[in-house]
DNA sequence: TGACAATATGTCAGATTCGACATACAAGCA
DNA sequence: TGCTTGTATGTCGAATCTGACATATTGTCA
């Protein structure tokens, strides 16, 4: 939670702290959760540069529409493996995977 | 195959080429295999840095010694997902993650 | 409003990957 | 040489992940 939004919410009378705290998740456990949400959104975003529908995407990717959404959404059945694969299948360079892994620092 | 090594064979009389010619990836499935090496690589040397025992890590990890043999071997039967829990679970910082990524391109 | 295109969600059988175990191999030391 | 410790390899049942399909939702234009 950004500070920003969190302190406009203490103002508010809400409960505060991460999702991370109110989940119960460990250091690694967050981490791997907010990597899989970076590297889903770097896929969503190449997808759009490349002007692709999510219909299209799938073709690229051998895969079918509904597996695309859910790699966007990072949806639990949705491996790490696979986004990676997705990502250089659209021909992300190994530089904007390195990107997004930053982010999540 | 680095251009040293790879003058040094023509010289010799060797046929050259790439692995991924030789096996003919696509560039895709040769960064994929080239990030898996490198995420291995960076698994083992953490380890090693961490003053671990494959059987000491794969207590961390909660696997066992051979599934972390097989991590470091970036066996086939392994995935870049669990690859990157067991980086993330002996502490990498996606800094590090990133700098392993960089080592692709 | 209705019709159409794009995206999201639920489900499932088949494929892949998991941890675990057995066992083989390698290096160092008595 | 045998013994010990660390690592590598093969296998397997169970768990997870995948593509595909059906269907729901959302957004846009006439």
């Amino acid at each position: 939670m950004r500070t920003t939004k969190k302190s406009k919410a203490v103002k508010k009378g809400w409960r505060t702290g991460t999702v991370q705290e109110f989940l119960g998740l460990t250091d690694e456990e967050a981490a791997y959760v907010e990597l899989r949400h970076q590297l889903a959104k770097a896929l969503q975003e190449l997808r759009i540069r490349l002007k692709l529908t999510q219909i299209d995407a799938a073709k690229r990717l051998k895969s079918s529409q509904s597996r695309v959404a859910k790699m966007e959404a990072a949806d639990a059945t949705v491996s790490l493996d696979l986004l990676l694969r997705a990502l250089l299948a659209l021909g992300a360079s190994p530089e904007m995977l390195a990107r997004a892994m930053r982010r999540c620092a």
